[in-house]
DNA sequence: ACCCCGGATAGCCGATCGGATGATGCCGGC
DNA sequence: GCCGGCATCATCCGATCGGCTATCCGGGGT
């Protein structure tokens, strides 16, 4: 019973995932590729003329705006399809980054054909479907709030990240060194580390600081 | 003129990839895939059993030995393959790895389907074949007196990033403090910073670890 | 055979960091 | 109008870091 077969658009950079779902997707009876696309400007264009009831969805779509933002503008389309983000990595702030966006949806691409095409099904039908990997993490994080730093930390993770000391990262920013040490520590709290090498690590980690 | 076909044995813990790839290389008239290889103990296995001319292999292959190593047990077969790595990442410590387990090609997933073809040829005959992108980076090192950072300096890299303290970095890695502290003069050396926060960032920018 | 380099080790010392504690002023939401 | 978050500043003190010098060993190249 394929009556009403489910229309999927992929959205992928590498040619070589593409042709991988693809290739695994189209051997469903009851779903069809209807729609490629490498970057963002190609997914709204697709989706625009396809009119898909799904869209896979990789995070990293090279140059230009990345997955998170084209999942914004799908999702502000008339009549929008539903978004599975199916993509490598699964850093907190990629998954909410792209909950927030509008997925309906987040898988890893080592998971199982089986369950893809189960995600698939399910995202069609309009259900929430997370990886278990990815479920897990967002519960761990629910539990424990992530704080969020503030402009003024940043500008210090900044200057921490380039190596300087507290005593310069006063000068530069016209404070005193107690005011550096005090920002220090609370970026330390917030980010769960307790030294200068680790703030910088998660910082950039955590993408609060562009390598 | 098919007479003599490459046969490919792909080795990659993503079923999308093994899909998406054999997709594209069984519609190559002179490709053939004759094996797929979801860990290290099977890739060994069914390059020793199908004896295939190239093996793609990617870098990440979940838990146990990883790509680079798995090269290395595959080029250790009676009559090995050429193994052409197909990864994700391009950073300096990778691509060096994977050289030096034999590789004898690294391109990176992105690429797009022609170049994939070309590469497995070239290395079928026995060519060196890198990824633009590669190529560029280790013309990059080998010219600018970029000193490299041995295999150890890495480790305390990594330690260094995950926020480890001398102390502990030496129980890691099973040395005296006074070890580490000598290797992380080095890296402050070799990367031209002279703090462990900016030790840390340049890693990152240099791609010798990553984010 | 010789030398250089990576890796491991040691001790010294001044500078710096990290944590604890406490205080002030400002702004925005409830 | 009060509370909380942000930004600012101050002091104290133990732990750690970073720079320096010097030694030892084993492997790879000349």
């Amino acid at each position: 019973m394929a009556e009403q077969r489910i229309r999927v658009v992929l959205v992928d950079d590498h040619p070589v995932v593409r042709a991988g779902v693809r290739a695994l997707v189209d051997a469903q009876d009851d779903l069809d590729v209807v729609g490629e696309a490498a970057d963002s400007a190609q997914a709204v264009a697709v989706v625009g003329e396809t009119q898909p009831d799904v869209v896979l969805m990789d995070l990293s779509l090279g140059d230009g705006p990345g997955g998170a933002e084209t999942t914004r503008l799908v999702r502000e389309l008339p009549s929008p399809p539903h978004v599975l983000v199916l993509t490598t990595y699964d850093t907190e702030a990629d998954v909410l980054e792209a909950v927030d966006a509008g997925a309906a949806g987040y898988l890893l691409k080592d998971a199982p054909p089986d369950e893809l095409f189960r995600a698939i099904r399910g995202t069609a039908r309009g259900e929430t479907v997370l990886a278990p990997s990815v479920a897990t993490r967002l519960l761990q994080r629910a539990a424990s709030p992530v704080p969020k730093v503030s402009p003024r930390e940043v500008e210090i993770l900044r200057l921490l990240a380039r190596g300087l000391g507290n005593k310069e990262m006063a000068r530069e920013l016209l404070v005193s060194e107690a005011t550096v040490k005090s920002h220090l520590s609370h970026i330390y709290t917030k980010l769960g580390v307790d030294t200068r090498a680790g703030a910088v690590a998660t910082a950039i980690e955590r993408r609060i600081l562009r390598p």
